[in-house]
DNA sequence: CTGTGTGCAAAGGGTTTGCAAGTAC
DNA sequence: GTACTTGCAAACCCTTTGCACACAG
């Protein structure tokens, strides 16, 4: 699993250092998009200004994007593949009374259409509501 | 326009207060979705913090609603109706370069499927990318 | 007189930056 | 030695809260 996170470290331009691996194995293994704050506490030896460099780097490489769930901390998940199109960006549920943000997985978010002199970066599909635990 | 705004606000359950017919006034007029940064600029002799409290009235009585487009500060807009559904919700675009974030007011939020048992408060569609005149 | 609305100042939450020490090549 | 990485502390941005005054019914 280490060596196998180095890869694709690597393959996303990134250097592999120790805290970057376990920021990106943190992510891997949870499997809803996370914060900062979830990363810090996962990672308790971890500086929470290293990890936001961490981030900011792994969103720089398109290794993560982040997700606004309307928390008022921004979430982050694994890109799903390393090209660019958004074709398998999927819906995301975040809860009002847990607070937890949930990846549809099989939802793929439906593609709109906008003026053709707009470019898309990314899409973010966030509904808002009560979950199924919390009901 | 002054009185249609304060029967907007009664209607909504408000009392029409100065303050709050200013901040009715300026998003209503502004064809974008507006923070409340945004609302302090325009209003330069309303404190913020009499705006932030504004705005939690205004959610609460959803006369309007919130907007995550990512930027770091949330964005209010009109609540197109007084029913509850969701059924004319648009899309939103923000622009990563000018910050902007505009209402694709033609473009509805096409709805997906979602397991039963969870509860839709409401939805946010944004896309993030380059506007027209950044392009 | 009572309740509501407002402004000021301060606190809060989440994130980023400056700087200096540590590490790898 | 040079460039990069990390931790600590402090700053930053946006938003909310505590408190006291002002105002309307």
């Amino acid at each position: 699993m280490n060596s196998e996170i180095e890869k694709r470290l690597i393959i996303a331009g990134i250097t592999p250092t120790p805290v970057r691996k376990l920021v990106a194995k943190a992510i891997i293994k949870s499997e809803c998009p996370v914060s900062l704050i979830d990363i810090e506490s996962i990672l308790e030896t971890v500086d929470r200004s290293t990890i936001s460099r961490t981030l900011s780097i792994f969103k720089q490489r398109n290794f993560v994007h982040t997700i606004n769930d309307g928390s008022g901390s921004a979430k982050y998940e694994l890109c799903p593949s390393s090209t660019h199109d958004h074709s398998d960006e999927h819906v995301h549920f975040h809860c009002s009374q847990c607070g937890k943000t949930f990846c549809l997985n099989g939802v793929r978010i439906p593609k709109v259409q906008i003026p053709e002199d707009m470019i898309i970066e990314s899409i973010n599909y966030v509904i808002q509501g009560i979950c199924s635990n919390c009901k």
